[in-house]
DNA sequence: CTTGCTTACGAGACTCGTAATAATT
DNA sequence: AATTATTACGAGTCTCGTAAGCAAG
């Protein structure tokens, strides 16, 4: 077995089972990819193509679990040249930051300077996205990590890992009568109408389900996905009340809010990096990763990465 | 980069360094293996290994990295074979399940039949060992399946999942005080004499340590490594009274012992188990797991496979 | 008759093994 | 002096590309 087979493999996958384009896409003969797959398929003594009528239709059972594996091995391999290269030409890349808006506004800015600083020729990119997109684009490879509230949606090809937890505040407008009232309860902060924000956060999905769990639902006025920023507008519009995390609230630069810790109340929302599990991080994005979640134990880190990379998605 | 410099790769730090043996070992010349080195160190335009007066001594710190993955794509293609082999002699091999005594004597024999009713040419190995060994046993490649209580110990290389909650029940001799209290609590049951046994279980370890947390600690005989049955024995010679699993105890043949339900006070008590998260399970392992947690969703379980890391009740 | 996979065959590259060389303990 | 890695070189293998064959829509 040679790993030009499993590329064969994998690009007659990839151009719908027409070895023709395949061959093409990999800049080589069509009668050459045939052969290799041919000598695989006598090397394993099973077919991995289902063929019908001298063309290829498909993958046999086994071919589709073999196909995985291929594409598993064929990554790794890839990933040793990656690895070489980040090592090579340490410090010098692109490294793509996928995070929702109030973790771009509230807990970047304040990592990204020594992070600069640190790797001055690395090139950042920021790209905005509620939890699932953002981790959809690490996942499609358009983002190098995401910096997110825990997504709705599990992620099995990516690795998640805890880097902080946002205390909840509740964010009224200046001289609210709840600001009379200390640590309000469920009861008392559901008589106020709500402006939620439905962000694909899974924590933030709880919030509601937390208060009509306990008998006093919220009543909401808008529930579009939009940002912290925008519902402090609206919020101090006197549209409603909102909760958020506290670190989104600034005295200082919002003298018409003001905040109520509820953390007796609610759970802390936590702040988590998704990268790929079956790529190797380059080096700043780890340091980057230490920058994050400084308490992250680096050699524990190192081992969920060990044990979620041997295999890969493609499910 | 050609499997063949990863197999090199792979036999030289096997062979702590030393190409002769490595080549040795691989059944080829060392100029060969030699060559095929430095080679890739050049494609990769990196040096794998340090080289001291002509000698090999050790791995670069990029050369650590590429030797993991190096290792992980083999095992990747060494899986292909496999997979290919499971494919064509479907139902044919041999399965070595590794498990602790009490799942042994309790849960596998009526799992088991079935096996082997469907799998007559599967051949059947039980292993038996604490959680930890057991478990051990299969990361070392000496067992295929561990099923087993939570071990003391993580095992990043293995995917463990929960098939079944075993309900605490105290086993006490007949006529024992506390049968004519209804629901005992922690205190009333700390007040007798236990039969304990340490067994790398880790809820079993749990249970100590929420005596000791309610504030009365519990009076042990016995401590070290046993199994449930001797456990029994000894609760019946008299010794003490011990926490065990509601399903070993058999009114029918103990009749010098009875058992109070404790779900109300303990938690369950997780069986698990334990597969390499690195290597394509056979067909028939996967059956078995079905057996032995039909609960389980098969699409869910695959995709745990996939991701190659266990996907636990964290949430 | 076009599309697409397979077989045939020859050129070229490459791996591998033997032998010689160099360098360190 | 002995052990071990590297260099040199030649034989054999194997991949790959061109060309022809063949089957199906």
């Amino acid at each position: 077995m040679i790993l030009q087979q499993l590329r064969y493999l994998r690009e007659i996958v990839a151009h719908e089972f027409n070895i023709s384009r395949a061959a093409e896409a990999l800049c080589t003969s069509q009668p050459g990819v045939s052969k290799q797959v041919r000598l695989l398929e006598e090397e394993l003594k099973i077919d991995i193509f289902v063929r019908k009528g001298g063309r290829i239709v498909g993958l046999t059972e086994p071919g589709r679990v073999i196909v995985d594996i291929a594409n598993a091995a064929l990554r790794a391999t890839e990933n040793i040249g990656t690895v070489a290269r980040d090592f090579r030409e340490e410090g010098v890349g692109l490294m793509r930051v996928a995070a929702t808006f109030s973790v771009a506004k509230y807990l970047l800015p304040s990592i990204f300077p020594g992070f600069v600083e640190r790797y001055p020729n690395v090139s950042l990119s920021l790209l905005e996205g509620d939890p699932v997109s953002a981790c959809s684009m690490v996942a499609a490879g358009d983002a190098d990590i995401a910096v997110t509230t825990r997504p709705t949606r599990q992620f099995p090809e990516l690795l998640m890992m805890e880097c902080c937890r946002l205390q909840p505040a509740l964010i009224v407008p200046r001289g609210h009568p709840l600001l009379e009232t200390k640590n309000p309860t469920l009861e008392q902060i559901s008589g106020y109408r709500f402006v939620t924000f439905n962000t694909g956060s899974l924590e933030q999905s709880r919030i509601q389900q937390k208060f009509s769990d306990s008998g006093f639902p919220i009543k909401s006025v808008f529930s579009s996905p939009m940002n912290a920023d925008v519902v402090k507008s609206l919020v101090e519009a006197g549209l409603g009340i909102a909760v958020l995390s506290r670190n989104t609230y600034d005295p200082q630069r919002e003298p018409g809010l003001e905040a109520i810790d509820l953390d007796y109340l609610l759970e802390p929302r936590s702040v988590c990096f998704s990268i790929r599990a079956d790529l190797h991080p380059r080096a700043y994005v780890l340091s980057f990763i230490q920058s994050l979640a400084p308490q992250l134990d680096r050699r524990a880190m190192m081992h969920a990465l060990e044990a979620g990379r041997p295999k890969g998605p493609d499910a």
